[in-house]
Parts: C-alpha cells; structure tokens; sequence
DNA sequence: CTGTAATCCTGCGAGC
DNA sequence: TGCTCGCAGGATTACA
C-alpha cells in the first residue's frame, strides 16, 4: 500500500518523536509479522537510542546506538508515534514507550510489513542495494536511458520492479505514466528518447505532489501522526476507471498489466503513435 | 530474460 | 439482510 510519498511521511512525522530519544518499555502481540518477530523484541528495543530515521525505497531504517531496525510498511502498515490515551486499535503487532506519554505504534492487518533488527548498518545497506534501484529523485538522463533499453517489458512493470528504480507502486506508476503521457504497455526499448525523458522527468513531479499532499489514503494508510494523506484526491488515473480524462475528457481505461490494475488515458496515452498517413 | 500465478493476510464493496 | 467473490497501496518465489 504505502509507496515512497508515504514512506517519506511517515518518516518525516515520526522523526522529531524518535531522534535522540530512548526507547521504553515494549509490548508486543501474538501475530509473527513478515522475516521474523518475536518476545525477544521486549528485551532488544528497551533502552536503545535512536540516532535517525531515514528512508530508502518505501523501507525506514531506525538507526539506534545498538544496530538499526529496518521496517517495511506492506500494503497495509501504519507506524505512528501518537498519545497513549489513544485507544489501540486491533492488528497492532508492536507498541514502544517514548517520551511524554507518547507510543510508537506499528500495526497492520494484513501482517504483509516487517520490523527487522540488524546488527549493524552496513549489513543493512548492503541488503537494500542488492534489491533496489536508484531513488526515483536521482535518476540521470543517460542511465535511465540505457537501464530501459536493457529491458524489454512493458514499462508499467519496469517501474514497479524494485531494482529498476525505487519506491514506486502501482498508484504512482501509474500517475507518471499519464503525467507523461507514455502507453503502460509500451516496451521499455521502444520508447522513443522524448518519452523516456518526460517519464524521468514525470517521476520526481508526480511523487512530490505526493509527498507535499502527506500521501494518499485510499484504505488503511496514515502518516506517522496518526492522520491520512490527502493525495488520492487529486489522483489523475488511478482508481478512475470510466471517469474523464482530466485533459482531455476520455474516459479512463483499466487493464491488466504486470498482474496489477492500470489506469490510463486511452488517448492521450496512446498504444501507437499515429505516424502512417491517412490513419486515425 | 519475461510473464504469470501463487503465496503471505484481513477487510471491504459489489453483486446475487 | 446475508452470503460469496474478487480485489486491494508489496515482495518473493516457483514455474512456463
């Protein structure tokens, strides 16, 4: 669920709650989440300082002065540092004591996220470099040129493989893809340069609306404060299927792509390029 | 190298 | 109203 817009805020909420502070006391419940998890948790994370909290692709890593924590948010995480008067809702897996009665809170229904202890950085970047791309903000003409003619898939899957670039999921795909006005399915070799370039260009564009909108919340997500995203109101494709074009009045088409829903225009995101004459 | 499907889970809306 | 079905923001693996 939670893509890099909300990735980043939740990082960027939960920062000024956990930077220099210690963790409390922890309490942990009965459900074993995504690469392990259990009582031992209670006696790992009480007493820890927390040195940062910074994100790379849609993980956070908790870097504390015994080893970081690497947390993955699934499709439906929340990690919130909140009041503890505030009740506890079900599916929460790990609850931390912070400072001035306020409560690191990770939950998540569908159990797909993670909280990881490692024993030290290095281990943990050296894990997330072998699974991830660059960030989608560092992109450079020339590589991404060439890293998309290395491939021949449809570039909706180029963008949600993880490798290629980072952060990106099914709702932001799709959001460049109709900023830039690139077909999902076109084979990454077959882009012609210009529409390479407007996707690297659409990327960053797309995933800072995001990101200055606190996210979207469609279902479950929330920024590291507790409150929704406001993002998904001003979605261009996702989740319009038979709803106008925003640019040009179309309705919205939704195809299988990659194993997900693809929204896009079918016309300003043509399958071709009109090019023999005569034709339309 | 690609694509597809299944897997891990719960919850919700659509449709009957 | 109540039930079943399909689908949902992700990552990983097996298999064709």
């Amino acid at each position: 669920m939670p893509e890099l817009p909300e990735v980043e805020t939740v990082v960027r909420e939960l920062r000024p709650h956990l930077v220099g502070r210690r963790l409390g006391a922890v309490t942990v419940g009965p459900h074993s989440l995504r690469r392990g998890w259990s009582e031992e948790w209670a006696t790992l994370l009480p007493g820890r300082r927390v040195k940062a909290v910074r994100r790379r692709g849609k993980w956070i890593i908790i870097e504390t002065d015994r080893g970081p924590l690497l947390v993955h948010l699934g499709m439906s995480g929340q990690f919130v540092a909140v009041p503890a008067e505030r009740p506890l809702r079900p599916h929460t897996h790990l609850v931390v004591e912070l400072a001035r009665g306020i409560q690191l809170r990770f939950r998540d229904p569908r159990r797909f996220g993670s909280v990881t202890p490692f024993s030290d950085i290095d281990t943990v970047n050296a894990f997330l470099e072998e699974r991830l791309g660059p960030e989608p903000f560092d992109l450079k003409p020339k590589p991404w040129r060439e890293s998309l003619a290395k491939s021949r898939r449809p570039v909706k899957a180029f963008l949600l493989d993880q490798t290629a670039v980072a952060g990106v999921g099914n709702i932001y795909a799709d959001e460049a893809l109709f900023a830039a006005k690139v077909y999902p399915g076109k084979l990454t070799n077959e882009l012609t340069p210009a529409e390479a370039e407007r996707l690297r260009k659409a990327l960053p564009k797309v995933l800072n609306h995001a990101i200055e909108r606190r996210g979207s919340s469609i279902r479950d997500y929330v920024g590291g404060g507790g409150r929704r995203g406001k993002m998904q109101k001003a979605f261009q494709v996702y989740g319009r299927t038979g709803k106008p074009c925003p640019r040009c009045g179309t309705p919205i088409a939704r195809i299988r792509l990659a194993g997900r829903s693809t929204h896009f225009c079918p016309k300003c995101q043509a399958a071709r390029r009109v090019s023999v004459r005569g034709q339309r």
